[in-house]
DNA sequence: CAAAAAAGATGATTTAAATCATTGGTATCA
DNA sequence: TGATACCAATGATTTAAATCATCTTTTTTG
């Protein structure tokens, strides 16, 4: 980890602050004096599950996963988070310490706002506070249907839904490259690294899905989405 | 379904709002001019998945579950809402849709405010603004940690978990009467009626709980603690 | 660069829980 | 009031996926 100082100037953060439209020039100048601007690279881990909070980062580079920590190799992958992003909101207003543990999936910078200026701001400015709640209620949406996904689809159907996921959601192509494991596949489809090796194997034996190595290729996208739609 | 016409008057109402103390007198006066005042009985249906969204219910007597319906007989009960909850306030900040539906599990008054009147009251007033993302978030933390329960923990554990949701969280106390079918109950650990069925049983054989019909009382507090402690 | 560790892949075995099947009890209502 | 549908309970059977075991390949690091 270390500050960042390339690339970066006051105008580029801004624009990179979810909602900054909404904010006045004293504000946008609050957040720029009391944050931290800070790099890491791959595996770095930028919250950690079960610390105090002490401020908000906002993502502004790079891909992270947000992961629940179980006991040991038993996570849970919430999600892939992209620019743009509060890590940890719900944490920050929902309790007093980070519910679960972001990291680095590739070169990241974050910056750091400190809560109590974040918790002003979204006091003094309704239309800004507005956006968070929007957000925090998309936040939870999604966590309803991943709950509801995990618990009554079986296996190749959740697999299914994670190539979507990375397909639609996070690169918006049929061609890509996942930035994880073959075990940390299995925590985002709440599986076993086994269990996860075996589905993809067969999605490519059956020519659903191209695989090597990390990149994967979507063959019959129709067959996927109804893999992914069908319980 | 009926117009409620008893017990409740202007002050009454107000002081069931959620955080109507951080509201002036003339925003309590709104929420009160537009909203409606409507009375159920067990089973009846207060919210509709997939049905657009209309008004915010605020729960203001009576128990209700919020439930997911998948297909056929494959739900998922979220919670049990309590008096003080704003039912379904994720769909309508982060959706234009209900995302899940609301049943009356006994006698039950809602207040159905108008959602854009709350929309406005939560961008004029930050304080109401933040209590509203405060709750959003902690319902957010409330699902993840529902997610990584059922996820990874086996039947008896989640059962264990139940039953201490119903005994610390609904009912505080270490007898109680479920207001939830077999079948329901099922929906809420994330099983099926006969598995749910059977280790109920096993608890209530191995003396940990005593339970006749829907009523429960916790014999060994120490054990469905530990059951649920342990993964 | 070689050794150690981590990641990936596959087959064999086990297991928790779902499904299927049946029966008795209890509301619900034409 | 009898009939129909729903709920509860329990035993038998099946099954999806976890676990265990082994081996290869890749990556990390001293």
């Amino acid at each position: 980890m270390e500050q960042s100082e390339f690339h970066w100037n006051s105008e580029s953060i801004i624009q990179s602050i979810p909602f900054s439209d909404t904010l006045t020039l004293q504000q946008k100048q609050e957040i720029l004096d009391t944050s931290r601007l800070i790099d890491y690279v791959k595996r770095d881990i930028i919250l950690k599950q079960s610390t105090a909070i002490s401020s908000i980062p906002i993502l502004l580079k790079g891909l992270v996963k947000t992961s629940k920590e179980m006991r040991k190799g038993k996570n849970i992958i919430l999600r892939i988070a992209q620019p743009g992003t509060f890590l940890g909101i719900s944490s920050v207003f929902g309790s007093d310490t980070y519910t679960y543990s972001v990291f680095a999936l590739e070169p990241v910078t974050v910056l750091y706002v400190n809560s109590s200026v974040l918790e002003t701001i979204i006091k003094e400015n309704g239309e800004f506070g507005f956006q968070i709640v929007k957000r925090v209620s998309s936040d939870n949406l999604f966590n309803i249907n991943k709950l509801s996904s995990l618990l009554y689809k079986q296996l190749p159907c959740r697999v299914a839904d994670i190539i979507l996921y990375f397909s639609e959601q996070i690169f918006r192509s049929q061609t890509f490259t996942i930035p994880l494991t073959r075990m940390e596949l299995a925590q985002l489809a709440g599986t076993t690294k086994e269990s996860l090796i075996r589905t993809l194997s067969e999605f490519n034996n059956d020519k659903i899905i191209e695989m090597n190595r990390n990149s994967i290729t979507i063959i019959s996208h129709e067959i996927i989405k109804t893999l992914s739609r069908l319980g």
